[in-house]
DNA sequence: GTAATATCGTTAATTGTTTCACGATATACC
DNA sequence: GGTATATCGTGAAACAATTAACGATATTAC
């Protein structure tokens, strides 16, 4: 699947949520467009790649609809997560419900400083030194890490967390991390999304027409 | 600029500082690809596009490149931010070094509840309450905020950002702000990112060839 | 000084993505 | 039951992004 259509059904996902919690059954392709970004019949191909079918004047089945991006996501299997780091970050991560709405369980936590060994996150995780990392990670069947250690560490414990068996990083440091091919990373690039902002204020200002939020998933029709 | 080159930018600029640290002087359009994630024709063109012209033989001077792109973003400029949502996600970037890195300046912290109030954060910033925000941000010259409140009182707040005279969002909450034209919002989705990396294992376990790390930037030559 | 080489700038071809347009069909209404 | 309407599924057209190819030129080596 496409980049750009697996962002878009993560978009469609949270309309999903919206309207389910609201009472309504079906959805339309076209006000999927609007949280995609995209032309309804845009949408239309994207459900298809899904093998969803839709019906004339009601649209696609919210329940069904969403099971399906869940499936194609697997984000209903639980994965087992450790995060390393526990600095401001990866307290603040560690303690928000995000693990779950993925699919993941979040299962240690992993530090190097002595203040911070012992202590307990998010009010049920004790921070184990890092040198417990590859005998934890086996024993509890972790196979994705989120990292978020400072930059100059990032490629030492990477290669760490490889080494235990570790298939996907969440990468929080910026560094392009060097992994063999059977590993995926995924960077959440704070610092760049900061840097489009401050891109996107000037050209605003400078353009005052063109639509805003353009960095993420706006281009609507 | 299209989005995608914006990106590649970025992605340069991290490069640029590197190979500056280790004392080089120029970089070649196929050292960039190798970050930009495209061919170094694709490079050649980004260039093009910021006026930088490069030499036969050397490539692009590092320092030229790095200014051209510093001002193509706006990074040089000084710009006043407020954060308003001072839970541990706040607490965190309030703390870290990103704002310098994309030319802005941690003003004013915000949040709603009492115990909060008052406390230190960052080393430097007292919290205040937000019903002192609009008042802060004309007095501070603030011009964009960082919103890391529940998503729950994420529109009200912005509502009383953009009536504030904010021009710049970068928003934390899982939500698509409604906003007027003349305001930018730049949403990071840390969720999205991690059902990213739910598929990308799922997908690079299922066929064990292709690239990794291919939801950021990358699917090189 | 001449030849070899690295790398640029640019145009053309290729590939990928999005929208448009329209026939098909299920539901709603009378 | 027949007609109108909303919305789907899909193929083609339009648009956008990327790669490939190649002549031009500055540096290096001899």
């Amino acid at each position: 699947m496409q980049k750009a259509v697996l962002l878009r059904l993560e978009s469609y996902l949270m309309l999903l949520q919206e309207l389910k919690a609201i009472g309504h059954i079906t959805v339309t392709s076209e006000e999927l467009a609007v949280v995609g970004g995209v032309s309804d019949s845009r949408v239309r191909q994207d459900l298809i790649q899904l093998h969803v079918v839709g019906k004339p004047h009601s649209g696609y089945t919210i329940t069904e609809l969403e099971i399906l991006i869940y499936s194609s996501l697997d984000l209903l299997r639980p994965k087992g997560m450790a995060l390393v780091g526990c600095g401001n970050l990866g307290r603040a991560l560690a303690q928000s419900e995000i693990w779950e709405h993925a699919g993941f369980q979040l299962k240690a936590v992993f530090d190097t400083e002595q203040e911070v060994i012992g202590t307990t996150v998010a009010d049920r995780l004790i921070v184990r030194h890092i040198r417990e990392l590859p005998g934890v990670i086996k024993s509890e069947g972790i196979i994705s890490a989120c990292l978020t250690v400072p930059v100059t560490a990032a490629q030492s414990v990477c290669n760490l967390l490889v080494s235990s068996g570790i298939l996907g990083i969440w990468n929080f440091a910026p560094i392009k991390l060097q992994i063999p091919d059977h590993v995926v990373v995924e960077n959440p690039r704070l610092e760049q999304g900061l840097m489009t902002l401050s891109y996107l204020m000037r050209q605003s200002h400078l353009t005052p027409n063109a639509a805003s939020d353009s960095a993420s998933e706006d281009n609507r029709k």
